[in-house]
DNA sequence: ATGGAGTTGATACGTTCGTATCCCAATGGA
DNA sequence: TCCATTGGGATACGAACGTATCAACTCCAT
Protein backbone atom coordinates (compact mmCIF):
# COMPACT_ATOMS: atom_id res chain seq x y z
CA UNK A 1 0.00 0.00 0.00
CA UNK A 2 1.26 3.48 -0.86
CA UNK A 3 2.15 5.85 1.88
CA UNK A 4 -0.97 7.29 1.58
CA UNK A 5 -2.63 10.70 0.43
CA UNK A 6 -5.49 10.86 2.88
CA UNK A 7 -5.62 11.02 6.87
CA UNK A 8 -3.03 12.15 8.89
CA UNK A 9 0.34 12.24 7.64
CA UNK A 10 2.66 8.79 9.21
CA UNK A 11 5.18 10.01 11.64
CA UNK A 12 5.81 7.31 13.45
CA UNK A 13 6.65 7.40 17.36
CA UNK A 14 8.89 4.67 17.19
CA UNK A 15 9.96 1.07 14.68
CA UNK A 16 7.10 -0.80 17.00
CA UNK A 17 4.22 1.70 15.96
CA UNK A 18 5.30 1.71 12.69
CA UNK A 19 5.70 -2.33 12.44
CA UNK A 20 2.30 -2.01 13.97
CA UNK A 21 0.93 0.50 11.33
CA UNK A 22 1.96 -1.51 8.64
CA UNK A 23 0.48 -4.68 10.13
CA UNK A 24 -3.47 -2.82 10.36
CA UNK A 25 -2.31 -1.39 7.05
CA UNK A 26 -2.45 -5.24 5.35
CA UNK A 27 -4.91 -6.83 7.35
CA UNK A 28 -7.41 -4.57 8.53
CA UNK A 29 -9.86 -4.77 11.86
CA UNK A 30 -12.52 -6.19 9.10
CA UNK A 31 -15.25 -7.89 11.01
CA UNK A 32 -18.01 -8.58 8.60
CA UNK A 33 -21.44 -9.63 9.75
CA UNK A 34 -22.75 -12.48 8.24
CA UNK A 35 -25.73 -14.00 10.77
CA UNK A 36 -25.58 -12.48 14.29
CA UNK A 37 -24.12 -9.25 15.41
CA UNK A 38 -21.86 -8.92 18.51
CA UNK A 39 -23.71 -6.92 20.99
CA UNK A 40 -22.00 -3.08 19.87
CA UNK A 41 -23.06 -4.26 16.36
CA UNK A 42 -26.44 -4.31 17.03
CA UNK A 43 -26.39 -1.13 19.09
CA UNK A 44 -25.09 0.40 16.39
CA UNK A 45 -27.29 -1.21 13.56
CA UNK A 46 -30.32 -0.24 15.99
CA UNK A 47 -28.97 4.07 15.97
CA UNK A 48 -28.93 3.45 12.16
CA UNK A 49 -32.61 2.44 11.96
CA UNK A 50 -33.51 5.10 14.54
CA UNK A 51 -31.84 8.15 12.55
CA UNK A 52 -33.37 6.62 9.11
CA UNK A 53 -36.43 6.38 10.71
CA UNK A 54 -36.89 9.81 11.93
CA UNK A 55 -34.37 11.80 10.01
CA UNK A 56 -34.21 9.70 7.05
CA UNK A 57 -30.89 7.77 5.55
CA UNK A 58 -29.10 10.63 4.36
CA UNK A 59 -28.57 12.29 7.90
CA UNK A 60 -27.04 8.43 8.76
CA UNK A 61 -23.46 9.42 8.90
CA UNK A 62 -20.95 8.22 11.26
CA UNK A 63 -20.63 10.93 13.27
CA UNK A 64 -24.66 11.15 14.01
CA UNK A 65 -25.01 7.70 13.92
CA UNK A 66 -22.22 7.35 16.58
CA UNK A 67 -23.60 9.76 18.90
CA UNK A 68 -27.45 8.11 18.84
CA UNK A 69 -25.94 4.93 19.39
CA UNK A 70 -23.76 6.50 22.60
CA UNK A 71 -20.09 5.53 21.90
CA UNK A 72 -17.12 6.96 19.68
CA UNK A 73 -17.17 7.73 15.75
CA UNK A 74 -13.90 5.54 16.04
CA UNK A 75 -16.00 2.74 17.38
CA UNK A 76 -18.34 2.37 14.32
CA UNK A 77 -15.42 2.47 12.41
CA UNK A 78 -13.81 -0.04 14.39
CA UNK A 79 -16.54 -2.50 14.09
CA UNK A 80 -17.55 -2.24 10.19
CA UNK A 81 -15.75 -2.19 7.75
CA UNK A 82 -17.07 0.98 6.10
CA UNK A 83 -20.10 3.09 5.97
CA UNK A 84 -21.69 1.41 2.69
CA UNK A 85 -20.88 -1.96 4.95
CA UNK A 86 -22.65 -0.90 7.88
CA UNK A 87 -25.70 0.19 5.92
CA UNK A 88 -25.84 -3.06 4.10
CA UNK A 89 -25.98 -4.73 7.03
CA UNK A 90 -28.31 -2.84 8.69
CA UNK A 91 -30.62 -3.66 5.91
CA UNK A 92 -30.29 -7.46 6.31
CA UNK A 93 -30.86 -7.36 10.23
CA UNK A 94 -33.79 -5.22 9.51
CA UNK A 95 -35.51 -7.63 7.24
CA UNK A 96 -34.12 -10.50 9.30
CA UNK A 97 -35.90 -9.13 12.56
CA UNK A 98 -39.26 -8.38 10.48
CA UNK A 99 -39.68 -11.81 9.43
CA UNK A 100 -38.99 -13.64 12.97
CA UNK A 101 -41.33 -10.89 14.23
CA UNK A 102 -44.16 -11.24 11.65
CA UNK A 103 -43.39 -15.16 12.39
CA UNK A 104 -43.69 -15.07 16.07
CA UNK A 105 -46.79 -12.80 16.11
CA UNK A 106 -48.25 -14.80 13.47
CA UNK A 107 -47.61 -18.22 14.70
CA UNK A 108 -48.82 -16.66 18.19
CA UNK A 109 -52.65 -16.74 16.18
CA UNK A 110 -51.98 -19.73 14.28
CA UNK A 111 -54.16 -22.06 17.17
CA UNK A 112 -57.55 -21.45 17.63
CA UNK A 113 -58.18 -18.95 15.51
CA UNK A 114 -59.93 -18.89 11.92
CA UNK A 115 -57.99 -18.32 8.83
CA UNK A 116 -59.63 -14.62 8.23
CA UNK A 117 -57.73 -13.69 11.27
CA UNK A 118 -54.60 -15.29 10.30
CA UNK A 119 -55.18 -13.63 6.63
CA UNK A 120 -55.67 -10.61 8.02
CA UNK A 121 -53.02 -10.48 10.76
CA UNK A 122 -50.42 -12.04 7.87
CA UNK A 123 -51.55 -8.23 5.92
CA UNK A 124 -51.28 -6.17 8.67
CA UNK A 125 -47.75 -7.14 8.80
CA UNK A 126 -46.68 -4.59 6.29
CA UNK A 127 -48.71 -1.63 8.08
CA UNK A 128 -47.45 0.49 10.36
CA UNK A 129 -50.30 -0.08 12.81
CA UNK A 130 -47.39 0.59 16.30
CA UNK A 131 -44.43 2.05 16.85
CA UNK A 132 -42.17 -0.79 15.58
CA UNK A 133 -44.01 -1.43 11.88
CA UNK A 134 -43.93 2.62 11.93
CA UNK A 135 -40.31 2.76 12.40
CA UNK A 136 -39.57 -0.59 10.13
CA UNK A 137 -41.77 0.80 7.46
CA UNK A 138 -40.18 4.03 7.18
CA UNK A 139 -36.65 2.90 7.68
CA UNK A 140 -37.57 0.33 4.63
CA UNK A 141 -39.21 3.03 2.50
CA UNK A 142 -35.34 4.49 2.14
CA UNK A 143 -33.58 1.69 1.89
CA UNK A 144 -36.29 1.11 -1.02
CA UNK A 145 -35.52 4.91 -2.82
CA UNK A 146 -31.74 3.53 -2.22
CA UNK A 147 -31.33 0.50 -3.39
CA UNK A 148 -32.97 1.77 -6.98
CA UNK A 149 -29.28 3.26 -7.59
CA UNK A 150 -27.49 0.63 -5.38
CA UNK A 151 -26.90 -2.63 -6.66
CA UNK A 152 -25.97 -3.81 -3.07
CA UNK A 153 -29.17 -2.63 -1.70
CA UNK A 154 -31.16 -3.82 -4.29
CA UNK A 155 -29.71 -7.62 -3.76
CA UNK A 156 -30.83 -7.38 -0.32
CA UNK A 157 -34.49 -6.76 -1.73
CA UNK A 158 -34.48 -9.18 -4.26
CA UNK A 159 -32.82 -12.35 -2.96
CA UNK A 160 -36.01 -12.63 -0.75
CA UNK A 161 -36.34 -16.62 -0.47
CA UNK A 162 -39.78 -16.71 0.49
CA UNK A 163 -42.07 -14.42 -1.04
CA UNK A 164 -44.83 -13.07 0.64
CA UNK A 165 -46.96 -13.51 -2.07
CA UNK A 166 -46.81 -17.15 -1.48
CA UNK A 167 -47.72 -17.25 1.70
CA UNK A 168 -51.06 -15.20 1.25
CA UNK A 169 -51.80 -17.76 -1.76
CA UNK A 170 -51.64 -20.55 0.62
CA UNK A 171 -53.63 -18.94 3.42
CA UNK A 172 -56.22 -17.84 0.82
CA UNK A 173 -56.33 -21.29 -0.88
CA UNK A 174 -56.73 -22.77 2.73
CA UNK A 175 -59.33 -20.64 3.99
CA UNK A 176 -61.36 -22.04 1.06
CA UNK A 177 -62.76 -19.51 -1.50
CA UNK A 178 -66.45 -18.33 -2.28
CA UNK A 179 -66.32 -18.60 -5.97
CA UNK A 180 -63.81 -19.00 -8.91
CA UNK A 181 -61.24 -16.89 -7.71
CA UNK A 182 -57.90 -17.29 -8.42
CA UNK A 183 -56.28 -17.27 -5.29
CA UNK A 184 -52.44 -15.82 -6.62
CA UNK A 185 -54.09 -13.08 -8.61
CA UNK A 186 -55.51 -12.04 -5.11
CA UNK A 187 -52.71 -12.57 -3.37
CA UNK A 188 -51.06 -10.38 -5.71
CA UNK A 189 -53.05 -7.73 -5.71
CA UNK A 190 -53.40 -7.26 -1.80
CA UNK A 191 -49.99 -7.56 -0.87
CA UNK A 192 -49.24 -4.59 -3.44
CA UNK A 193 -52.06 -2.95 -2.77
CA UNK A 194 -51.54 -3.43 1.50
CA UNK A 195 -47.87 -1.99 0.31
CA UNK A 196 -49.85 0.97 -1.06
CA UNK A 197 -51.92 1.33 1.48
CA UNK A 198 -48.87 1.52 4.15
CA UNK A 199 -47.22 4.05 2.12
CA UNK A 200 -50.30 6.52 2.37
CA UNK A 201 -50.65 5.81 5.84
CA UNK A 202 -47.28 6.59 6.56
CA UNK A 203 -48.07 10.02 5.16
CA UNK A 204 -51.25 10.65 6.91
CA UNK A 205 -53.00 10.87 3.23
CA UNK A 206 -55.29 7.93 4.53
CA UNK A 207 -56.68 7.41 8.30
CA UNK A 208 -56.07 4.01 10.19
CA UNK A 209 -60.32 3.30 9.66
CA UNK A 210 -60.09 4.12 6.11
CA UNK A 211 -57.50 1.36 5.40
CA UNK A 212 -59.32 -1.01 7.63
CA UNK A 213 -62.63 -0.90 5.79
CA UNK A 214 -60.71 -1.59 2.55
CA UNK A 215 -58.92 -4.45 3.85
CA UNK A 216 -62.26 -6.16 5.52
CA UNK A 217 -63.83 -5.54 2.22
CA UNK A 218 -61.49 -7.29 0.54
CA UNK A 219 -61.13 -10.07 2.88
CA UNK A 220 -65.18 -10.52 2.93
CA UNK A 221 -64.64 -10.65 -0.99
CA UNK A 222 -62.61 -12.80 -0.95
CA UNK A 223 -63.21 -15.39 1.44
CA UNK A 224 -66.25 -17.41 2.39
CA UNK A 225 -68.21 -15.40 4.90
CA UNK A 226 -68.71 -17.59 7.52
CA UNK A 227 -72.72 -18.41 9.49
CA UNK B 1 -27.49 42.47 5.93
CA UNK B 2 -24.49 41.79 8.38
CA UNK B 3 -21.07 41.94 6.48
CA UNK B 4 -21.74 38.67 5.77
CA UNK B 5 -19.34 35.90 7.40
CA UNK B 6 -19.39 32.74 4.34
CA UNK B 7 -18.30 33.48 0.90
CA UNK B 8 -15.39 35.61 -0.53
CA UNK B 9 -14.28 39.22 2.10
CA UNK B 10 -15.81 42.01 0.00
CA UNK B 11 -13.29 44.23 -1.43
CA UNK B 12 -14.64 46.34 -3.87
CA UNK B 13 -13.04 47.81 -6.77
CA UNK B 14 -14.75 50.85 -7.17
CA UNK B 15 -17.99 52.43 -4.88
CA UNK B 16 -20.13 51.53 -7.96
CA UNK B 17 -19.49 47.53 -7.17
CA UNK B 18 -20.05 48.51 -3.59
CA UNK B 19 -23.12 50.53 -4.00
CA UNK B 20 -24.34 47.33 -6.26
CA UNK B 21 -23.06 44.73 -3.73
CA UNK B 22 -25.63 46.92 -1.61
CA UNK B 23 -28.61 47.01 -3.57
CA UNK B 24 -27.94 43.09 -5.02
CA UNK B 25 -27.90 42.32 -1.16
CA UNK B 26 -31.12 44.08 -0.34
CA UNK B 27 -33.25 42.64 -2.75
CA UNK B 28 -31.42 39.03 -3.95
CA UNK B 29 -32.70 37.79 -7.36
CA UNK B 30 -34.82 35.74 -6.43
CA UNK B 31 -37.33 34.17 -9.15
CA UNK B 32 -40.09 32.29 -7.11
CA UNK B 33 -41.59 29.84 -9.65
CA UNK B 34 -45.22 30.00 -9.01
CA UNK B 35 -46.92 28.13 -12.49
CA UNK B 36 -44.60 28.58 -15.33
CA UNK B 37 -41.13 28.43 -15.50
CA UNK B 38 -38.55 30.04 -17.94
CA UNK B 39 -36.97 28.11 -20.30
CA UNK B 40 -33.71 28.39 -18.45
CA UNK B 41 -35.93 26.98 -15.20
CA UNK B 42 -37.20 23.94 -17.20
CA UNK B 43 -33.57 23.32 -18.37
CA UNK B 44 -32.33 23.28 -14.45
CA UNK B 45 -35.49 21.16 -13.60
CA UNK B 46 -35.10 18.53 -16.81
CA UNK B 47 -31.44 18.44 -15.33
CA UNK B 48 -32.84 17.59 -11.86
CA UNK B 49 -35.65 14.95 -13.07
CA UNK B 50 -32.73 13.02 -14.91
CA UNK B 51 -30.47 13.12 -12.07
CA UNK B 52 -32.65 11.83 -9.32
CA UNK B 53 -33.82 9.48 -11.77
CA UNK B 54 -30.36 7.66 -12.69
CA UNK B 55 -28.30 8.57 -9.98
CA UNK B 56 -30.59 9.30 -6.49
CA UNK B 57 -32.19 12.94 -5.36
CA UNK B 58 -28.95 12.45 -3.05
CA UNK B 59 -26.52 12.62 -6.45
CA UNK B 60 -28.35 15.42 -7.21
CA UNK B 61 -25.78 18.72 -6.01
CA UNK B 62 -25.55 21.98 -7.12
CA UNK B 63 -22.77 21.37 -9.29
CA UNK B 64 -23.91 18.22 -10.49
CA UNK B 65 -27.02 19.72 -11.86
CA UNK B 66 -25.35 22.21 -13.79
CA UNK B 67 -23.49 19.47 -15.82
CA UNK B 68 -26.52 17.88 -16.53
CA UNK B 69 -27.99 20.69 -17.80
CA UNK B 70 -24.74 22.20 -19.61
CA UNK B 71 -24.48 25.90 -17.89
CA UNK B 72 -22.34 26.79 -14.71
CA UNK B 73 -23.55 26.63 -11.50
CA UNK B 74 -23.71 29.84 -10.97
CA UNK B 75 -26.85 29.56 -13.21
CA UNK B 76 -28.65 27.37 -11.01
CA UNK B 77 -28.14 29.55 -8.34
CA UNK B 78 -29.29 32.83 -10.06
CA UNK B 79 -32.49 31.34 -11.07
CA UNK B 80 -33.61 29.65 -7.83
CA UNK B 81 -34.10 30.81 -4.37
CA UNK B 82 -31.45 28.05 -2.73
CA UNK B 83 -31.41 24.13 -4.14
CA UNK B 84 -34.56 23.18 -1.26
CA UNK B 85 -36.75 25.62 -3.18
CA UNK B 86 -35.14 24.06 -6.38
CA UNK B 87 -36.24 20.46 -5.70
CA UNK B 88 -39.54 21.63 -4.22
CA UNK B 89 -40.30 23.24 -7.51
CA UNK B 90 -39.24 20.41 -9.59
CA UNK B 91 -41.72 18.00 -7.64
CA UNK B 92 -44.33 20.53 -8.47
CA UNK B 93 -43.80 20.58 -11.91
CA UNK B 94 -43.59 16.92 -12.50
CA UNK B 95 -46.64 16.61 -10.61
CA UNK B 96 -48.11 18.69 -12.91
CA UNK B 97 -46.60 17.68 -15.93
CA UNK B 98 -47.14 13.99 -15.29
CA UNK B 99 -51.28 15.03 -14.75
CA UNK B 100 -51.27 16.86 -18.14
CA UNK B 101 -49.60 14.08 -19.61
CA UNK B 102 -52.37 11.20 -17.99
CA UNK B 103 -55.75 13.70 -19.31
CA UNK B 104 -53.98 13.82 -22.62
CA UNK B 105 -53.07 10.25 -22.85
CA UNK B 106 -56.54 9.71 -21.46
CA UNK B 107 -58.87 12.02 -23.34
CA UNK B 108 -57.35 10.67 -26.97
CA UNK B 109 -58.82 7.42 -25.95
CA UNK B 110 -62.03 8.40 -24.06
CA UNK B 111 -63.97 8.49 -27.79
CA UNK B 112 -64.47 5.35 -29.41
CA UNK B 113 -63.75 2.89 -26.53
CA UNK B 114 -65.12 0.90 -24.17
CA UNK B 115 -64.87 1.78 -20.40
CA UNK B 116 -62.53 -1.06 -19.79
CA UNK B 117 -59.92 0.39 -21.62
CA UNK B 118 -60.31 3.66 -20.46
CA UNK B 119 -59.93 2.29 -16.75
CA UNK B 120 -57.22 0.61 -17.87
CA UNK B 121 -55.00 3.41 -19.16
CA UNK B 122 -55.89 5.17 -15.88
CA UNK B 123 -53.96 2.59 -14.22
CA UNK B 124 -51.40 2.10 -16.19
CA UNK B 125 -50.10 5.92 -15.87
CA UNK B 126 -48.91 4.29 -12.67
CA UNK B 127 -47.12 1.85 -14.11
CA UNK B 128 -43.43 2.38 -15.49
CA UNK B 129 -43.82 1.06 -19.21
CA UNK B 130 -42.03 3.50 -21.01
CA UNK B 131 -38.96 5.58 -20.37
CA UNK B 132 -41.43 8.29 -19.51
CA UNK B 133 -43.11 6.85 -16.84
CA UNK B 134 -40.20 4.75 -15.35
CA UNK B 135 -38.51 8.03 -14.70
CA UNK B 136 -41.40 9.74 -13.64
CA UNK B 137 -41.61 6.95 -11.80
CA UNK B 138 -38.25 6.82 -9.78
CA UNK B 139 -38.14 10.64 -8.84
CA UNK B 140 -41.29 10.18 -7.41
CA UNK B 141 -40.41 7.35 -5.30
CA UNK B 142 -36.75 9.27 -4.45
CA UNK B 143 -39.30 12.84 -3.51
CA UNK B 144 -42.31 10.24 -1.32
CA UNK B 145 -39.28 8.68 0.59
CA UNK B 146 -37.44 12.40 1.31
CA UNK B 147 -41.17 13.72 1.71
CA UNK B 148 -41.34 11.42 4.80
CA UNK B 149 -38.82 13.82 6.46
CA UNK B 150 -39.24 17.21 4.60
CA UNK B 151 -42.65 18.87 5.08
CA UNK B 152 -42.31 21.25 2.42
CA UNK B 153 -42.17 18.32 -0.32
CA UNK B 154 -44.66 15.99 2.16
CA UNK B 155 -47.18 19.12 1.35
CA UNK B 156 -46.70 19.23 -2.36
CA UNK B 157 -48.19 15.13 -2.51
CA UNK B 158 -50.73 15.69 0.24
CA UNK B 159 -52.39 18.65 -1.13
CA UNK B 160 -53.55 16.92 -4.12
CA UNK B 161 -56.54 17.98 -4.99
CA UNK B 162 -57.67 15.59 -7.08
CA UNK B 163 -57.53 12.17 -5.63
CA UNK B 164 -56.74 9.13 -8.16
CA UNK B 165 -59.09 6.81 -6.50
CA UNK B 166 -62.18 9.10 -7.32
CA UNK B 167 -61.29 9.08 -10.99
CA UNK B 168 -61.02 5.42 -10.90
CA UNK B 169 -64.23 5.18 -8.64
CA UNK B 170 -66.32 6.87 -11.02
CA UNK B 171 -65.15 5.10 -13.80
CA UNK B 172 -65.84 1.60 -12.57
CA UNK B 173 -69.33 3.02 -11.84
CA UNK B 174 -69.99 4.41 -15.04
CA UNK B 175 -68.68 1.25 -16.54
CA UNK B 176 -71.46 -0.90 -14.82
CA UNK B 177 -70.47 -3.38 -12.11
CA UNK B 178 -70.94 -7.21 -11.84
CA UNK B 179 -72.62 -7.93 -8.67
CA UNK B 180 -72.88 -6.36 -5.40
CA UNK B 181 -69.70 -4.09 -5.71
CA UNK B 182 -68.22 -1.24 -3.67
CA UNK B 183 -66.79 0.52 -6.56
CA UNK B 184 -64.84 3.03 -4.06
CA UNK B 185 -63.21 0.23 -2.41
CA UNK B 186 -62.50 -1.39 -5.25
CA UNK B 187 -60.74 1.32 -6.61
CA UNK B 188 -58.82 1.91 -3.05
CA UNK B 189 -57.47 -1.16 -3.69
CA UNK B 190 -56.82 -0.87 -7.04
CA UNK B 191 -55.21 2.26 -6.86
CA UNK B 192 -52.93 1.35 -4.19
CA UNK B 193 -52.39 -2.41 -5.57
CA UNK B 194 -50.96 -0.81 -8.78
CA UNK B 195 -48.70 1.28 -7.09
CA UNK B 196 -47.68 -1.79 -5.58
CA UNK B 197 -47.16 -3.34 -8.33
CA UNK B 198 -45.27 -0.79 -10.78
CA UNK B 199 -42.39 -0.69 -7.46
CA UNK B 200 -41.87 -4.21 -7.64
CA UNK B 201 -41.62 -3.83 -11.65
CA UNK B 202 -39.10 -0.93 -10.95
CA UNK B 203 -37.11 -3.31 -9.19
CA UNK B 204 -37.88 -5.78 -11.63
CA UNK B 205 -38.94 -8.21 -8.60
CA UNK B 206 -42.24 -8.60 -11.14
CA UNK B 207 -42.09 -9.22 -14.80
CA UNK B 208 -44.28 -6.73 -17.05
CA UNK B 209 -46.82 -10.04 -18.47
CA UNK B 210 -47.07 -10.61 -14.69
CA UNK B 211 -48.22 -7.26 -13.79
CA UNK B 212 -50.44 -7.40 -16.90
CA UNK B 213 -51.99 -10.96 -16.25
CA UNK B 214 -53.06 -9.45 -12.49
CA UNK B 215 -54.55 -6.46 -13.80
CA UNK B 216 -56.40 -7.93 -16.29
CA UNK B 217 -57.92 -10.29 -13.86
CA UNK B 218 -58.94 -7.90 -12.24
CA UNK B 219 -60.29 -6.18 -14.48
CA UNK B 220 -62.63 -8.91 -15.01
CA UNK B 221 -63.56 -9.26 -11.72
CA UNK B 222 -64.76 -5.91 -11.74
CA UNK B 223 -66.13 -5.47 -14.68
CA UNK B 224 -68.76 -6.43 -16.39
CA UNK B 225 -67.70 -8.84 -19.20
CA UNK B 226 -69.10 -7.55 -22.52
CA UNK B 227 -69.62 -10.93 -25.28
C1' DA C 1 -22.11 57.35 -25.23
C1' DT C 2 -23.94 56.32 -20.82
C1' DG C 3 -25.61 53.79 -17.43
C1' DG C 4 -28.86 50.73 -15.19
C1' DA C 5 -30.93 46.06 -14.98
C1' DG C 6 -30.54 41.21 -15.85
C1' DT C 7 -27.49 37.41 -16.30
C1' DT C 8 -23.19 34.69 -16.12
C1' DG C 9 -18.10 33.63 -14.88
C1' DA C 10 -14.70 32.90 -11.45
C1' DT C 11 -13.51 32.15 -7.08
C1' DA C 12 -13.62 31.70 -2.34
C1' DC C 13 -15.52 30.49 2.33
C1' DG C 14 -17.06 27.59 6.02
C1' DT C 15 -18.98 23.18 7.01
C1' DT C 16 -19.52 18.39 6.96
C1' DC C 17 -18.46 13.92 5.43
C1' DG C 18 -15.89 9.38 5.19
C1' DT C 19 -11.94 7.65 6.48
C1' DA C 20 -6.82 7.13 7.69
C1' DT C 21 -3.60 7.37 10.96
C1' DC C 22 -1.11 7.53 15.54
C1' DC C 23 -1.59 6.44 20.07
C1' DC C 24 -2.90 4.15 24.49
C1' DA C 25 -5.37 0.88 27.82
C1' DA C 26 -6.82 -3.60 28.88
C1' DT C 27 -6.51 -8.46 28.28
C1' DG C 28 -4.63 -12.91 28.05
C1' DG C 29 -1.50 -16.59 26.61
C1' DA C 30 3.54 -18.12 26.55
C1' DT D 1 7.61 -11.25 32.72
C1' DC D 2 6.78 -10.06 28.10
C1' DC D 3 4.44 -9.12 24.19
C1' DA D 4 0.74 -9.57 20.60
C1' DT D 5 -4.13 -8.73 20.05
C1' DT D 6 -8.33 -6.31 20.71
C1' DG D 7 -10.89 -2.17 21.48
C1' DG D 8 -11.22 2.61 21.48
C1' DG D 9 -9.60 7.97 21.84
C1' DA D 10 -7.92 11.89 19.40
C1' DT D 11 -6.95 14.15 15.48
C1' DA D 12 -6.20 15.15 10.87
C1' DC D 13 -6.79 15.00 5.86
C1' DG D 14 -8.80 15.66 1.31
C1' DA D 15 -13.03 15.96 -1.05
C1' DA D 16 -17.51 17.70 -1.82
C1' DC D 17 -21.29 20.53 -0.74
C1' DG D 18 -24.22 24.87 -0.48
C1' DT D 19 -23.67 29.37 -0.89
C1' DA D 20 -21.76 34.24 -0.92
C1' DT D 21 -19.36 37.53 -3.21
C1' DC D 22 -17.00 40.47 -6.89
C1' DA D 23 -16.44 41.19 -11.74
C1' DA D 24 -17.84 41.21 -16.30
C1' DC D 25 -20.95 40.75 -20.00
C1' DT D 26 -25.36 41.72 -22.83
C1' DC D 27 -29.26 44.43 -23.90
C1' DC D 28 -31.77 48.55 -24.13
C1' DA D 29 -33.74 53.02 -23.08
C1' DT D 30 -32.12 57.47 -22.54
Amino acid sequence: MRPASRGRRPVYCSRACQARAYRSRKNPPVSVVVDEPTARQRLIVEAVWRIAAERGLDMATVREIAVEAGVSARVVQYHFKGKHDLLVIALRLLHRDNERRARDRIAALRDASNPRVLLRATLEELLPLDDQRRTSLRVMTAYYTRSLTDPALASVFLHDESPLEDMVTALISAAGTRRSIDAAREADLLVAGVTGLGLDLLHQRRTRADVRRTLDYHLDRILQTQP
